[in-house]
DNA sequence: TTTTTGCATTAATGATGTCTTAACCTTATT
DNA sequence: AATAAGGTTAAGACATCATTAATGCAAAAA
């Protein structure tokens, strides 16, 4: 497999360089940034797999940037892991609701987070995750970068919700996603929505790409097949 | 989707009410046991999605449990989560050695809990299990992410019940699944269904891949055979 | 600001496939 | 032969999804 990468952000130079050297002495791709403005750009730019956020921050603090991490579809699936001082057990919360997957107190013992982000990465691997361009080939392709579909040559432009829910179901073509897992992340994982959304907005790319590209699973979910 | 079901074990009668109440009020299914020898027994029968094991207990303690757990192929994808005093930084490596997902301090507080749970099950979620297909090689193959089943290459696509079926009884093939470990992996513990219900899937796994592969023992279960 | 437009969501209804049941049949076991 | 366990079948109950139209809302245009 590929070195994972992490971003690692923290106001304190000190605390980049420590965590930093540990990380990748276990062979991890290491970024840093120093506040959660660069630390969202950053994360934009490099796709991480795991980010590393302190809750303390200049600019922009750690909750603030996680949620606005949440919002980006290309980053939706990273794994966000707090550091935080212990006993702020209302950040805790408040981290988890932004959509955090774990919580590490500090002072961080560079021995126990080595354990807990393998942890958390072994829960994740093997999820190729579409980080790059996207399996075009077949009738359908898409432009990310342009939110533009083709279909046989022709270009359509999809409201957001359809383009992203496409985006998924195409990202690994032949694949089912579980309506949770659409929901998740194409909605986000704090958004409640009706039991018939998704089957609208399927119904909608169904009627612009045709019938046979999508299919229900019955019980289970969606699948997008050529 | 189904209810995730929870697996609780602590030898503290107080704890168990406290947690597993509110485990109960956010919709988790929930089980107990009080040591770790009961928590494994509970395990096999009830196969449940998440395990959270006190790491102090009588009879068997939890990372004992957890390495047996682990090595139950059966569930060997359950999460597990510790639930340890705070401070020992040693049971909290060893913990995750021993194969646990997450570390959650003790005393608990149960909205910490609850978001704690909640992000680990959102994690597995979207990680519907290994990655790749299943044992495959001769005449029968599946691919759980696809939700397909291959019959010498033929491509046959099973409604939910019949593919889950399937799954278990595929993924240890030769050897025999009782009705009653059938019915709650497949069907779930608090759903009843008449005797037959069983029969009638297998009947339709019979008719669509061949009477053959499917051996009933009388008295005892099904299994699955190459 | 007001109007307009288009998207996201819901609600209501209809269609379809899936699951379960019930009644009866078969087979092994004693 | 009697019994218990499972096999078979078809019909009805049930769950899930498809479809459509209407509503609310927010962004863009006037």
């Amino acid at each position: 497999m590929n070195k994972s990468k992490i971003l690692l952000v923290d106001d304190e130079p000190d605390i980049l360089e420590l965590i930093g050297y540990n990380l990748e002495k276990e062979g991890y791709e290491v970024h840093t940034a120093s506040n959660g403005r660069e630390a969202v750009n950053l994360a934009r730019k490099i796709v991480p797999d795991l980010i590393l956020l302190d809750v303390m921050m200049p600019e922009m603090d750690g909750m603030e940037a996680c949620r606005e991490i949440r919002e980006d579809p290309q980053l939706r699936h990273a794994l966000i892991a707090f550091l935080t001082a212990r006993n702020e057990d209302y950040s805790q919360i408040a981290g988890f609701d932004a959509g955090a997957d774990d919580y590490i107190p500090k002072p961080i013992k560079p021995r126990v987070l080595i354990s807990r982000i393998k942890a958390l990465l072994r829960r994740s691997a093997g999820v190729p995750e579409s980080t790059s361009p996207l399996p075009a080939q077949i009738g359908i392709s898409i432009d990310k970068e342009k939110y533009l579909v083709y279909k046989d040559g022709e270009e359509l432009s999809l409201p957001k919700k359809e383009f992203e829910l496409l985006v998924l179901l195409i990202s690994q073509p032949g694949r089912v996603f579980t309506r949770d897992h659409i929901l998740a992340s194409v909605w986000g994982n704090d958004v409640i929505v009706g039991d018939r959304t998704i089957d609208v907005h399927i119904r909608k790319l169904r009627e612009k790409l045709g019938d046979d590209y999508f299919k229900t699973i019955k019980g289970v979910g969606y699948k997008f097949e050529p």
